[in-house]
DNA sequence: TATGAATGAGCGTTCATTCAT
DNA sequence: CATGAATGAACGCTCATTCAT
């Protein structure tokens, strides 16, 4: 999908100019999407939130399309196998404390950060760009989604959760923080009253798994 | 679902529908305000859709953003009681088994239906209508999540649940209805092997609560 | 100037029917256009005015623009000779008492009835219709003019006022007459107290006019 | 008068004009109001009168109503004063000179120049714009009467003229004002034949009204 | 590099006009 | 004759994009 932004050669397209300019006007640009859409963003405001001129954006990307997708790219690729690696470390953990890290872990790096809005736009710009959203699909929900159905089945074959279709349990599991993505980005803002604490959320969410995930260790009591 | 535009001989410049014209061109805008987005949909796009040219859609309705509003509206207000009597008739239930019904009823009604894209649409266009989002939040995400605060409390004084906060547990029980209608409408169309069989993930999902809401029999039986 | 009312053969482009609603129609079409000028009149509210819907005035005018050219035409026809036939009636008053005659007449027959409208209309909407607003000036402006052009060297000729260039002088005439249409149709109906009441205002042009247009013959008379 | 839109030189695709731009496009505006009137008048019309294409009026003004209205009132504005300045340094000279000379300076900057268009645009559009039209009868045309006023009322006092409403007579002297106006405006373009010299008329006018508003000087010829 | 005046394709909306009823 | 739903050309206005400065 498009050249990486390292292999940027003389005679590429588009210019990338990896100092400060083309990382904030990213920024503002992202912001400015989530909160109006793709059609609903005007490269103005994008560029009066980077603190330029309506021009400048311009000499960095070639045009909107393009700083949307690079925006998208730009928060896949070095994630791709950030949860990888954190996995890997704490393979020796239970099945419950290494998901219990996984959700903090992505709740200070994503959630409670501007980027959590990638998913949101993504969301709300499937329609628009679907390859985009199938690029994003595979390379991170899906991934993440893989993921999650290895870790459940080093569960099972470990005998920390009983035996189900590791698929669809996945997906249970990726549902809240979805879930807590749309709240911070949709409702949140306006109604004030719907506070909603991601950190409980998880907490009661791998509480409730776990006491129906774990094999029947109530037989294994009785003994 | 729309009625078809199909029926146009050919030699027929129009026909005059003013009864069904409203309602057709709701669905119409409906389907693509999911797909493009509030900005992205053009009113002339909602006109082809509903087979009609682009001047018809402003004999019934004022402009595009009352277009919009009308239809978020007529979305919400048919539903306002609709779970509530649902829930109503089938109070004597187990909890498991009145969640399950709601599932089902919310699958067919909902989510295998265009309706479900207007939980879609409204997430995608929250920050450019707040007064909507805060709207729709409140009398349908909110309601219907006091009214599984409710059941879950029944559920809790029956016996039939161990004690948690209902608050979170209501959000877990949400959280993959909102990710099965993300999933149709921003992936599942593009990533063909990204099925997402509901029926099987609510099924399981109310497997894994149950058995992890449950009371801790395990308790009882050690006594 | 197109073919008049009266000479409608089968085969005639645009259908003329005698009765009422013609009339009816262009009564509307006057009041709307003079109010709102050519270009910001719409049809519907011209066929609003005159108690029809939007498809019956195309029943008995082509389009709008003929609608409108009717209107002037039928203004102007049976006026053409009016005035003349007027002014040969009083041949024989004095020049002041015919003035004054003329004066109220055009007062009662025009300025005080909606057929005032059709010269505001006309200065209106010269600029787009210069072949309407030409035939105007030459059928009706002109042609009084010079009407009273005679009356003033006959007046001179029988000494009944002082040599000076009639031509002018008619001008001088006509100038308050156009001022209390305008006034009437611009201003009067905001600014109610700018009330101007036409008949003090003819009294006293006339008074001021022969008071000055008279012959010195006053030294005369005193020696 | 408009600054030559012709000094595009071929090759440059557009020249930036920040400072000169908002007057270049109200003076082409006002033409193509005066000819066509507001509704009948398209942006791109102005646009093209001004030289530039149909975005660039939007870099100034908010709408057409908002450039028609800025039109009226830069018309207003610096005449508010300037024709009382003008009575007021020719106070001491006798009215029929006064008189003389507001005819003569009006002629010079108004009727003889675009702005003279102004007031055939407020009558035109005096439907339309209900407010703008009191708004500038009030201090344009009323406050000129008012003017008119106080000097005939002083000539009376001065024994300049005799004595008579001040307020009739005061609309006669500003009745052929207009008349000149609407004549330049609406006809004479069309009709070259209907030369009306503006100058002559003016004197003429002002030698009728003097030898009528004159107090009877037959009674100073007799001492 | 950065600016921002200017461009012009494109969309929302209107309304003169048509024609099946 | 009359209606009014439907049409579609045209206009107001926006905003992504350009490029002289």
């Amino acid at each position: 999908m498009q050249s990486t932004p390292e292999n940027h050669q003389p005679g590429c397209r588009w210019l990338r100019r990896k100092e400060a300019r083309p990382g904030e006007i990213m920024d503002a640009a992202l912001a400015v999407f989530i909160e109006k859409g793709y059609a609903g963003t005007k490269m103005e405001d994008i560029a009066r939130q980077a603190g330029v001129t309506k021009g400048t954006p311009y000499l960095y990307f070639q045009n909107k399309e393009e700083l949307f997708r690079e925006i998208i790219k730009s928060a896949i690729q070095p994630r791709l196998d950030e949860v990888q690696s954190y996995i890997d470390a704490s393979a020796d953990h239970s099945l419950q404390q290494q998901l219990q890290n996984i959700a903090d872990h992505w709740r200070q790096t994503v959630l409670e950060t501007p980027r959590s809005g990638i998913l949101k736009l993504m969301m709300a710009e499937a329609g628009n760009f679907p390859d985009v959203a199938a690029y994003y699909d595979t390379h991170v929900i899906q991934r993440f989604h893989q993921q999650l159905i290895h870790l459940l089945e080093t569960g099972m074959a470990r005998g920390e959760i009983r035996r189900l279709d590791p698929v669809y349990a996945a997906h249970i599991i990726i549902a809240p923080m979805l879930y807590s993505v749309m709240h911070k980005h949709c409702f949140a803002q306006q109604n004030q009253q719907t506070r909603l604490d991601s950190q409980l959320l998880f907490q009661q969410a791998l509480d409730i798994l776990f006491n129906g995930l774990r094999t029947t260790d109530i037989q294994t009591h009785h003994g």
